[in-house]
DNA sequence: ATTATCTATAGATCTATAGATAATGC
DNA sequence: ATTATCTATAGATCTATAGATAATGC
């Protein structure tokens, strides 16, 4: 929806662009969103876009970065996952819907599409490799946290590419129970001792 | 490398016109990959992509579709996953380097790419419900088969994006028995009843 | 007077095609 | 004569900017 901003005001502009550009982002990625179709989603000239945010690129950091870390931080850590993964498989259109959506739906290379993966991976890591009960040590538990993070960037790409696929059409907290037990294996079990 | 093809030789065009683009759509995905940039990789003027091949989707679909497949039906079933993920962590360049790369990285929603993805899909997650011991039924050995696919999507997502991540700078046999040990407990843990 | 918005367009892509040329097979 | 290759270009994008216009705050 992202009804146009009242009349000349900057900062309902800008929101309403950052909310556009979300939707857009999410659903098509960065190369098939264009400048054009953002500002005519927000209900805004083409030309604000580039006053507001310097670039569409700039953009594309802002909206990748913001929604994602909101919820990093929004909550005990030991629910991180379950709303995570809430966020991924919930089919709303909510701020928090999709969360990744804009990351893995966007190859582009840009530095500044690239800083904003490593700050969000880094973050994200961080916040699973506390959960890591089994690891041998700090980089075994960073990788599987890293791995954790890793599958739910697969569903983040793989759920609206594939609506009628199994995870499509399974209830929501069967995939959550599956997800949850395996990467519970994943954190707390022992590895080889090699 | 793709050396230029012999002169005059309809085959070694197309298979020059294969190769790279494999390797430019992996790398860069659909979107920021230009005919003219494969048509230069393989040493080929840029209209013979299109004589070869009728459009650049077509030819997009061909390359993801061949080698993904090519692995699947090329090994014991119960290896699968094990060979999925030396292909995806394997930093080689060989034909069957990062195999779910096309894809992964091409969010385009061509009909052709989007035929190419459920029948990929399809295949991969029927491997893996053959082996889901532990599902309720077949509904419940689809979905858990797609969760791990999903995750091995995420990993060839991730893989090239984060390089200096703890999956890249892990040991491929420790992130190998990290996947496999989840994986099984996916695969083999009865649910929840519900 | 300042700040937001709009118009118009430069300049750089990109896919795809039509039609000419060059190399091979007979 | 047939098939592969190349040249040249149409036509449709796309990002970004320069400069004009319109609305607000004083």
């Amino acid at each position: 929806m992202t009804a146009a901003p009242s009349a000349r005001s900057g900062d309902s502009t800008r929101s309403a662009l950052l909310a556009a550009a979300a939707d857009l982002f999410t659903e098509h990625g960065y190369d098939r969103t264009s400048v054009r179709a953002i500002a005519d989603r927000a209900g805004v000239n083409q030309a604000l876009l580039f006053r507001y945010f310097g670039s569409k690129d700039a953009l594309f950091a802002r909206v990748a970065a913001e929604r994602a870390l909101a919820v990093l931080h929004d909550g005990p850590p030991e629910e991180l996952l379950t709303r995570l993964l809430r966020s991924i498989l919930d089919g709303g259109d909510g701020p928090e819907r999709d969360l990744f959506g804009p990351v893995v739906r966007s190859a582009g290379t840009s530095e500044a599409a690239a800083a904003v993966r490593v700050e969000l991976a880094g973050a994200f890591t961080e916040a699973f490799a506390a959960q890591a009960a089994g690891a041998a040590d700090r980089a075994d538990a960073e990788l599987r946290a890293e791995l954790v993070l890793t599958w739910l960037l697969g569903l983040s790409l793989v759920q609206p590419l594939l609506p009628g696929g199994a995870v499509g059409r399974a209830d929501p907290d069967a995939v959550l129970d599956h997800v949850t037990r395996a990467a519970r294996t994943l954190l707390e079990t022992p590895g080889l001792s090699r």
